[in-house]
DNA sequence: AAGATTCATTGATCGGGATCAAAGCGCGCA
DNA sequence: TGCGCGCTTTGATCCCGATCAATGAATCTT
């Protein structure tokens, strides 16, 4: 059963075995716990970075330009840590898609302490580039240009990181709004839905109520969505 | 003046000055040294993620995926450290730009030896995330709709990292060809071609001769990138 | 220096996705 | 249980960027 407290969410899924109890009584006097709730808890990073473990629930970190525009980077789920940047030429947000805990810490103390203990940087390193790795395959979704390779590979994706295995297929509880999905492939809401559409009528999936679905066929998705075969 | 040995050049740009002497005995014997060619010197990961350290010269990260679909994911230039990943959904290479030179190790014994000493795995986790702030960055521009906007994006980024500021504005001198660029904003060459001449119609850009490009005003540009403005 | 080859620009047309507009559902609420 | 709001789907039109095609400029070769 998973730990109920946020904070040993954190060291259980991110600290290593061995590491220092002084260690760990520091992070927890620089950590602040967020009792997150669906849509209106955010954190932004004024001036300095800042770290969020999300230790239930899921975010969405977003990034905002001009005239009003934004663009999901990239989702988090439970056990995810990530990091949201002080603004650069965008300003980041992070955003609770449903109810949850998170914590969350200032990245300079954070990072201060974590040099401390080799076996902790060695994590984070690993945590760093896994999230360099998401982005990548992200990126490259979202150089596409037809609309059905970029939804296709999302669906992928996300398979990839919630998907629960079924008879029928894999399932899918996409806690994120249309809109979302959108400001996250750089399209519209309307070409979105158009495209589940389309994928339904193929037969690809199905669709029930708002956010269920279930990828009947994940070869014919992955064929759709330009990636490569396995066996190449 | 630089150091001219490509292992050098990464001893002094990567390694923190208190490594330990066999550690960096260690590294020399695992590196792999790369007289890069222009265009046809690549790095293809096979089996297991590589490792590049771009000592000169500069290169690209490319994606493959189905119908011979080429995305560029990254540009490396001088002092870089690129992660170059075994195939997953897409197959990457890393090619040369220009003539220069790289280092190249496995990254499984890379990170082993890196893992010994705690001031090398903050170094490699800082530039971990250095280059995923680089990748989020550019989602957001992939993101955006307009064509314009990328490219002004892009531009902006690229006099971030390699532009010289002259009077008359930033000059750039851009090694990849108008197909990479295309490539790198999921652009047709043609689109690319028409923005730039659009920008210089307007006065934003000069253009001589096939790479070189002088940036006369990058606060219009960074407003049709879409970038906030540095007050706000 | 002249040709050859590759790369970049410009033009014309077509199509897919954005936009504008309206109807249909699902979900939370009383 | 039924009401009402917000999210989603569907429809019609327009426009930007892809595509097809050809010209023009740079760099490389001999």
């Amino acid at each position: 059963m998973a730990l109920h407290d946020p904070f040993d969410r954190f060291l259980d899924v991110v600290m290593p075995s061995d590491a220092d109890k002084e260690l760990l009584s520091g992070f927890r006097s620089i950590s602040r716990r967020i009792n997150a709730v669906r849509a209106s808890s955010t954190i932004t990073a004024n001036g300095s970075d800042q770290i969020a473990f999300v230790a239930s629930g899921s975010t969405k970190l977003v990034a905002h330009a001009m005239h009003g525009r934004e663009q999901v980077v990239s989702f988090q789920f439970a056990g995810d840590l990530v990091l949201v940047p002080a603004r650069t030429a965008h300003a980041y947000t992070l955003t609770a898609l449903e109810d949850g805990d998170l914590l969350h810490f200032n990245a300079d103390p954070f990072f201060a302490l974590a040099g401390q203990q080799n076996g902790l940087v060695i994590v984070l390193m690993q945590r760093a580039y896994q999230s360099l790795a998401q982005c990548r395959e992200k990126s490259v979704t979202l150089g596409r240009t037809s609309a059905q390779e970029k939804l296709a590979g999302f669906l992928i994706n996300m398979a990839d990181r919630i998907g629960e295995a079924q008879e029928s297929g894999v399932r899918l509880h996409l806690l994120m709004a249309r809109r979302d999905i959108a400001d996250a492939l750089g399209l519209t809401i309307e070409t979105v839905s158009r495209q589940f559409t389309i994928m339904r009528d193929d037969g690809l999936l199905e669709i029930s109520g708002r956010s269920g679905i279930v990828l009947c066929d994940l070869n014919a998705l992955s064929e759709r969505a330009g990636h490569l075969p396995v066996n190449a």
